[in-house]
DNA sequence: TATTTTAGGTTCCAAAAAGGAACTTGTCAA
DNA sequence: TTGACAAGTTCCTTTTTGGAACCTAAAATA
């Protein structure tokens, strides 16, 4: 009676999830991002159980999301750094922070802000293409799977490029409508 | 000893993990964006528990993210659809797929692919900047967290632009090394 | 019309994970 | 040498999952 485990999946959000689908895993990183980066700084700032977060350094170490790199004299006490890997990660917390600010917050009250360094303005991010450099959103993007997810959710082929990403129109819906 | 609650936190990213940070939430929430709408679609595609289910879409309505809404005759079978909400959580499914298409597959084998309707190009999806258009990444962005976070993270003023995001070239780590 | 299947759950139980708090082991600093 | 700090570990209790069976009403089929 093992917890489901998602990293065997065929598919990049599934094993993603595997890795990071848990909120202190990603309540961690932020922090990370944020600089933190000891055993009881993480503890203190987060409030989560000692062996909680034992475990979750532990994975983030064993995925490469992190590195655990001694500091002082006796090389006996760890830092928990960032990797490449987890630096990557970046696009997914400004994702989440952007839908928390648009969705939760009130505009004029959204926790989370962006300077991009390069033009130096605070800024929103957003989804562009890698080719045409076009704003890319739910109304004007498909999405495909891979053949072994399509397969366990049995569609045709000619449904494979449907997600509800794009979606028709007559399948909007307003703003704040959620009844 | 409740279970930890997010939701009360006054951080874009903690608020949206209250909601979402579960790996079954957003398993649930791809296949609706796969056009996954029944009740026992989702639990046989995706073997959960019928009960974490019912737990799981319920939370989804409550929070504005899905619809419940009637099909047939007789008004008592329900279809789950997403809302606005619950579609402008795209970008955050793309910036997870492509974290995972890049470090978790090998290049050629990404089992998620975008295309731009725009443009008509599968592609993939960059973080750009509101302001100039330019690629947005974990080097050249800064972000700062709100006053509130910043408190409990002991954070002094000067240090509130300087999330990790934005780290010195010397904190940089290679691709693939983990060790 | 009677029976079966489908949809959308609920109930029950055992196992796993999370919370709370105290305890350990080694360092550092006064 | 005493006390505080860092990084865990251990013990115990409460919540959540997983697995499977059961329930009720609506639709389909024979």
């Amino acid at each position: 009676m093992k917890r489901t485990s998602h990293n065997d999946k065929p598919c990049g959000i599934a094993q993603t999830l595997g890795i990071i689908g848990d909120s202190w895993t990603m309540l961690i990183l932020r922090n990370c991002f944020m600089r933190t980066r000891r055993f009881d700084d993480f503890q203190h700032q987060l409030g989560l159980t000692r062996h909680v977060l034992t475990d979750r350094l532990k994975k983030l170490v064993d995925y490469g999301i992190l590195k655990k790199v001694p500091y002082g004299e006796s090389g006996k006490r760890y830092e928990y750094l960032l990797t490449h890997k987890g630096k990557s990660l970046a696009p997914v917390f400004m994702a989440m922070s952007n839908w928390g600010n648009e969705w939760l917050f009130e505009d004029s009250n959204a926790p989370t802000l962006y300077k991009h360094q390069a033009c130096g303005q605070v800024m929103q991010p957003v989804m562009s293409c890698s080719c045409c450099g076009g704003v890319v959103d739910s109304s004007n993007v498909k999405m495909t799977m891979g053949h072994a997810v399509q397969e366990t959710m049995k569609q045709e082929p000619e449904e494979r490029w449907d997600a509800v990403l794009g979606f028709s129109p007559a399948q909007n819906f307003e703003k704040n409508n959620n009844s």
